[in-house]
DNA sequence: ATAACAGTTGTAATCGATTGCACTAAAGTA
DNA sequence: TACTTTAGTGCAATCGATTACAACTGTTAT
């Protein structure tokens, strides 16, 4: 049934051409405001829906952007879609969503059809796969606005918003250094992925700023897994020495930590504090509830989208490279709080 | 820098038509052998790419389906949308996200967009507070495909992939008796909303069927939240009688309740079994790992692809609507496995 | 009275790909 | 030889909206 109502329709009903009722359509100056008014009503009343595929072809603009992340369904992705949708959606844009599950190759694969489906910009954490960055080049050459979040490549002319890593790291390990831990170990992630050597490096700042001595074999390349965090306990604790504090650069191998901990009998936060890093929606429900760093995603989509929205406006003038850098907040919470178990004691008795 | 290459540039360039050219990419059988290999040929030296934009407008497909749903980071939502993009993207299609925030006026706004948008198909789950569904029957009328997931809406012609809530509320409930719980309580949610109804009815089976007395008073509408779980644990420590286990329609109500009962030093689920659903993805990290109703998220999304699929390519012949209704799986843990806990304190003697 | 001009509106090309119909040349048939 | 058939290709319209340029009307300046 519904038929679709084009300019063309407008145009026979009203005897006057499709142009006008274009211009009309679009508060054209050069519309007189009679013959405006006549076609606004006339298309309100036939229910006229601009084709916006005609307006896309003709304009080269589709006011869709894409986002590409390794898996969608991870807490700290969605949120960040969540937060580019919502500050784009106000601005007519749509958001296309595409996952590449860590492989270059269907980085490549998505980037392509993304680029062939002519969309306005791409948002993009890459793989951790990804080494080479032709593919990404591309983009910048054909000139479609791409922002990095969280996971950027340093590419010239590419915009990005990332957390400031480093400060996460710093913030973590001061944390524990000022509740007294003085032997810190520290998990880090895939050291392939800047995020990962930047917390490793703000951990080593924090520890030498506050003249605690960092020992090398306590820095681990641990996955982010439940699992590689109670295989790094062991391997810890068949170490000659062990530490009194875990700064996890992930949340699931701060947990598999505790876990382990617990079973070795080892209290935390008391003996061992440990903190992890993204702030996954479970630490905060555990019975022991995990501090941890804060990416703050859904502010991380919104700035990305924000920077996009200033590129496209910008256009052609200035778009130059922009660097968004936000800090990370520290969420205490009782498995590094030896303040707060003290206090919990102390109320007790 | 990159121009556009066009099957215009293509033609000029080996003195045949546009639409010979045309027609050799589309391997009309009409073109002979010889000028289509070299129309490939030269298409793949010209690097050249097909204009979706314009094949969309001529043929009115865009190759883009919409999803809509209440929050895109919730853990369950995100999951789905994953199995949908899975499913669809070899197919060439490309997944674009609403939110609605739980609003219908968010919902409809979105609905408008997108089928302005001309997307190939909806897919979505109704926010709470929608009541009134003429702004989805108008997505019918203009022959959209339309796929409900989760949350439906009764209305002829719209197809839907759910799980069998009824079955996880019976599971649920008669894992829980099996258990040797007599006194179930029953954590509902918006009652509005056809799968809290499902779910409550499941309970009420199971109880009915093993001879198990449903007391009124323990069926509770109790909100997705964790607070509100621990509020209705004290409502029902406030009545003359108390349950000897939980079912609560959410895993936050769950958790919630699990806290309070820990809190009042009743041992679960020695003294009170508890189980949840959804199967959240921090029930299984918990200490006390929590026993959850698993909707198969990723699966059901997957399932929405494929009767969209199906929809479309049976094309206007048997559009019949498809009601697929999934079986839930109970994961049973700790909080509701009293069995474990006996075999636990048995080896340790 | 006529040129000049502002204000409106129409004509037609354009964005790229697709496709019904027409046309050509070569092959087949009588 | 004359006519039909068929394979292969081109022409031009189409999808719907936009826009440079042309054209027309009525008004103002000279």
């Amino acid at each position: 049934m519904a038929e679709k109502i084009t300019i063309y329709d407008i145009s026979n009903k009203l005897n006057i051409s499709a142009a006008t009722v274009s211009r009309a359509l679009n508060n054209n100056p050069k519309i007189s405001l009679k013959t405006k008014e006549l076609v606004l009503k006339t298309a309100a009343e036939m229910n006229y829906k601009q084709n916006r595929l005609a307006q896309a072809l003709k304009s080269g603009k589709t006011n869709n952007v894409g986002v590409i992340v390794p898996y969608i369904n991870r807490s700290f992705f969605s949120s960040v879609i969540r937060g580019i949708e919502e500050e784009l959606s106000p601005h007519g844009y749509h958001v296309i969503i595409c996952q590449t599950h860590e492989d270059v190759h269907n980085e490549i694969e998505q980037i392509n059809t993304l680029l062939n489906t002519q969309i306005d910009g791409i948002f993009m954490s890459v793989a951790k796969t990804t080494q080479d960055t032709k593919h990404i080049e591309k983009v910048v050459k054909e000139n479609t606005p791409l922002i990095f979040f969280d996971r950027k490549k340093n590419i010239d002319g590419i915009s990005s918003v990332v957390i400031d890593d480093f400060k996460g790291g710093y913030l973590a390990t001061e944390h524990l250094i000022k509740q007294g831990c003085k032997k810190i170990a520290h998990f880090s992630g895939d050291l392939n992925l800047e995020i990962y050597r930047n917390r490793h490096e703000g951990y080593l700042a924090a520890m030498k700023d506050y003249d605690v001595t960092a020992i090398p074999k306590f820095s681990m390349q641990v996955n982010s897994k439940i699992e590689s965090g109670s295989t790094a306990i062991n391997d810890l604790w068949n170490l000659s020495e062990q530490p009194d504090a875990i700064f996890s650069a992930s949340d699931y191998a701060a947990l598999g930590a505790i876990q382990e901990l617990k079973r070795k009998g080892i209290k935390v936060p008391e003996e061992v504090g440990v903190v992890g890093f993204s702030n996954e929606p479970f630490t905060k429900y555990m019975e022991l509830p995990i501090t941890s760093v804060d990416q703050t995603p859904v502010e991380m989509g919104r700035n990305a989208a924000k920077v996009f929205l200033e590129q496209i406006e910008g256009s052609k003038t200035l778009s130059i490279e922009k660097k968004v850098v936000l800090t990370p907040k520290l969420n205490i919470r009782e498995s590094s709080n030896r303040e707060l178990i003290k206090k919990l004691l102390v109320s007790k008795e």
